[in-house]
DNA sequence: CTAAAAAAGGGTGAATTTACCCTTGTACAC
DNA sequence: GTGTACAAGGGTAAATTCACCCTTTTTTAG
């Protein structure tokens, strides 16, 4: 069943130090070879554009990257070539980021101090089975299926309000920044509050630090 | 001057993928040669204490680490081992993290974006100069040494208070945790806000998460 | 078109936070 | 021993935050 020719594998990370390692490893498996190395998800995907016959046959994609992240890199993929295998590397197992990869398109998420045995083994398993899943991501999926069914969702006002929040700003300071009544702020704290289960500003300046809606 | 003999290279990293790809990498250049490898601080230091006359170049050593880390190992290296020659290697540029590796005695700090090029004059220079940084580490250490001129250093007490501020609390529930009376807190929050120029515990909660006096 | 949400705004009162100014006791340096 | 620094505690008043209950307007779904 496998072809005689050696898998081909495109690495798109922007650690050079990481990449060029890569490469050497995985060409020292005979199964594999690393045709093309990208340093963002932007000169990748410029290369696809061009190279539209290119037959890859895994893609390494890193997650954290300047200038097109592994997110934004997997949503091209998936909306134009979402035939393309590709396991994400990362260095940590942010939760957020391993659902978004996944949901959009991602056939295996590893970190990046996996052994390179279980890292060639999760390369066939994908160009195989079409994926390759750790306990650990496994575990995650599951327990995101159970917080979506209590989900919050803010709008975009909240979020805007929330921002002015997280700042030595009174509500009425607030209020005049968002050309809104103070009353109407007082009425998206309560809100907020009631929402989120929590009693004081403080508690709000927590979660918001927390969920990453305001960056510290 | 240069001896005939490749020189020796340690490698201290818990992400296999990329020490096991680095390895592959140093010895591909042909003045070095990696002789041992090891996933923590610990393993390393376990290693050093029963090969006392074991001769290595050059440590390169990850900052992030489970068990123990490269500011750890750094420490344990100033005390036990100070003649042993390091590189820092890191993903991030945390400011804090550089200085304490220098000011541990790393003789260079590296991110893992460097290019393999720059990479092995790096570690060239450290051999033979005895350091190598890079201009965002020397602008780094200029930059604190203007800082620390205005160090603000927060008391013990003060410290649980403001770790105690960073919830839904109430001054008063603050105080009769801290087994205190109300307006002695009172007193702490009053030179806090003037220590560091803030008006609200808003901005005592920013700032104790901008500084890591909290995680969150 | 109509009913039901959602958004915006309002009033009042209580609790909490903040500002400013003051006293006492203890420790430590000179 | 005296002065200085500092930790702990206090009083009062003002500003801000929070709770609860209410009306009007705008959107949206059926």
């Amino acid at each position: 069943m496998k072809p005689i020719a050696r898998n081909k594998i495109i690495i798109v990370d922007d650690h050079l130090l990481f990449s060029q390692s890569l490469q050497l490893l995985i060409n020292s498996f005979k199964e594999f070879e690393v045709i093309n190395r990208f340093e963002n998800g932007k000169v990748f995907i410029t290369y696809l554009q061009e190279n539209t016959d290119s037959d890859v046959d895994l893609i390494l994609l890193d997650v954290n990257m300047p200038v097109m992240d592994g997110v934004e890199t997997m949503k091209w993929i998936k909306e134009n070539r979402p035939f393309l295998k590709v396991i994400a590397l990362s260095v940590n197992d942010d939760e957020e980021i391993i659902i978004k990869m996944i949901a959009n398109g991602a056939k295996g998420y590893l970190l990046k101090d996996t052994s390179p045995e279980i890292f060639k083994e999760a390369m066939s398993c994908v160009i195989e089975k079409g994926f390759y899943f750790t306990e650990l991501v496994s575990g995650m999926l599951v327990k995101k299926a159970n917080d979506d069914s209590k989900k919050i969702n803010l709008k975009e006002k909240e979020i805007v309000f929330i921002r002015h929040a997280c700042s030595e700003k009174t509500y009425k300071e607030i209020a005049s920044e968002m050309c809104l009544s103070p009353k109407t702020i007082d009425g998206y704290r309560e809100c907020l509050f009631d929402k989120l289960e929590i009693k004081t500003r403080i508690g709000l300046v927590l979660y918001a630090i927390k969920h990453k809606i305001v960056l510290v």
